[in-house]
DNA sequence: ATAATTTGACCTAG
DNA sequence: CTAGGTCAAATTAT
């Protein structure tokens, strides 16, 4: 836990010293916003994740220790799978943000918030146009990491995802059981998460780097978000 | 071969 | 019962 505060910590003093670079460096008419607005939204995220685990260590303290019922030899893999959801859905901590695509980068590392992901479903949710995609750390089995995130596209707005950031990582830095390949110790971990249940052309998109002075958002209706292929794999 | 994703079944809270 | 969340076998990617 410690580990993971003091790594975003260190993300953001990255993140705010590349800031700083850019800004110093580059005469003020020709600003790369593209580069910057990519280091303001990682650095928003390197916060939130600060936030994440201040927050989950509060939450800890909070906790009156009541030791969960070991799961028996003789409970059918039935019952033992009850047991951990039901102490999955207890899970209180959560951390709802919402991230903008940032066409300059694509959806992929827009999207990218320094974890190892899998994705382990997808659910229609109730009057909601898009699918909430559901993922887990990659780690998740190998280094007991409880955390998951659900990802969802805004419906107004294709550009904006909602991320909801549940439990906390508990699989970095760390060893490397297995062949895992272990995110190095970081300065910034960059990993995309799967993002194959939207749209892939988004992923493909043109680069748009010399048009960094538009508003990104008026560029949205260049591509068409075609429907039909919208879920396709 | 292993690893990741897809997707319908399953489970539980409300 | 329903909706949302998760599991896991089958499928696909690497």
């Amino acid at each position: 836990m410690e580990n993971n505060l003091i790594a975003e910590i260190n993300n953001s003093r990255a993140f705010v010293k590349k800031l700083q670079l850019l800004l110093d460096q580059q005469d003020l008419h020709c600003l790369d916003i593209s580069s910057i607005k990519s280091l303001v939204n990682s650095l928003t995220t390197s916060i939130e994740n600060t936030m994440t685990c201040t927050q989950f260590a509060i939450f800890q303290g909070e906790q009156i220790k009541q030791e969960e019922s070991p799961s028996s030899v003789n409970d059918t893999p039935r019952v033992q799978r009850s047991k951990k959801r039901i102490r999955r859905s207890k899970e209180k901590f959560n951390r709802h943000v919402k991230v903008t695509v940032n066409l300059a980068k694509g959806l992929a590392e827009s999207l990218e918030d320094g974890y190892h992901w899998r994705k382990y479903g997808q659910k229609d949710i109730l009057g909601t146009k898009h699918p909430k995609g559901y993922f887990r750390c990659t780690y998740s089995q190998s280094r007991q990491c409880l955390a998951t995130k659900h990802v969802q596209m805004s419906d107004g707005d294709r550009t904006v995802f909602d991320i909801t950031y549940f439990g906390e990582h508990s699989c970095f830095p760390g060893e490397s059981k297995n062949k895992e390949t272990v995110p190095p110790d970081h300065d910034v971990i960059t990993e995309n998460a799967s993002l194959s249940f939207l749209d892939t052309s988004v992923l493909s998109l043109p680069d748009m780097s010399e048009l960094f002075c538009q508003d990104y958002l008026t560029l949205e209706n260049e591509f068409s978000f075609d429907d039909a292929n919208y879920y396709l794999s």
